[in-house]
DNA sequence: CAATAGGGTTGCATTTTAAAACCAAATTGA
DNA sequence: TCAATTTGGTTTTAAAATGCAACCCTATTG
């Protein structure tokens, strides 16, 4: 049978990586990030298979993380450019990429080394935070239910 | 053609996309996150198929996202629960469910309402911060070459 | 002691994926 | 200028992954 697809769930996280969730989109949307703009470029830095990137960046497109733009007056050359949608993956990918980092760390070496442009001092590692800034774990939070519905939120 | 595999990928998204980056991982690691550990209950809450539900349990435990655990004295309950490893997953997942929240809200309304056990208020946006805490964009960034190597890490 | 719950495994039909071949428009370069 | 190449795709085909239902074995329950 066909894939689960979560478009409809009441699980805001299920919806999310029903655009974001497969193998590839997520890593396209980083090296977006990385300044990756053309179709070429992605294929050859994913080594993904063309159809496979044209599906992937059309769902994208539709999804509206990344914004398809005619380049060259001609209008046959692309570029794929995050919209503000895929610009907020950002701490999604950060937090990911650390958590690699710190529990599968590269074989040679080099975990990720993001630095403010300003200071040029490294950024700290993501993290959940109460309303003061304290770094919180997740047996430190709690959900608050929703008072008008029995429903498990989860 | 098979799936590509990221295992040994030098970036350690893609690695950590490998472990838990396909459409049922993460959800699981989410309900585990929420109190879930046993079998029946994944399967219920998630609606996955028991094998697919049996293939990815076993999967998390190979990566040591969980621990299966037997409960009871005669040995054939189990319980799944997290590792540290699993738990410090929770930025990643509050991130996602934040933007998921955002950018595809609930037809139903009510975004998650996650709040600190001590306060009750409720937790911040995870954003990326340098190091002073101000939260930085992905435009305030650079990513510090390392000097050893003139491979690109993206 | 039969029924049921927990935790799986197996078989099968349907999709997805990966790779390679092919294609057409635009650009390059000799 | 005209052939070669680049860009951005589509098509075809085989191998895998998915979802469902059916089955299995071990406890526990009524």
């Amino acid at each position: 049978m066909a894939r689960k697809r979560f478009d409809d769930s009441n699980c805001s996280v299920a919806r999310a990586l029903n655009e974001v969730g497969d193998w590839w989109s997520l890593l396209i949307v980083l090296h977006a990030m990385y300044g990756t703009r053309r179709f070429v470029d992605f294929q050859q830095q994913l080594g993904i298979a063309k159809n496979i990137l044209c599906d992937r960046l059309a769902r994208l497109v539709d999804n509206e993380v990344l914004r398809k733009e005619e380049v060259g007056e001609h209008g046959s050359r692309f570029e794929y450019r995050l919209t503000e949608k895929g610009r907020d993956l950002f701490p999604v990918v950060v937090a990911l990429r650390q958590w690699g980092d710190k529990w599968n760390p590269a074989p040679d070496g080099q975990p990720l080394d993001l630095r403010d442009r300003d200071t040029g001092e490294p950024v700290q590692t993501v993290t959940v935070r109460n309303a003061q800034g304290q770094p919180l774990s997740i047996r430190d939070v709690f959900v608050a239910e929703d008072l008008n519905s029995s429903t498990k939120s989860a």
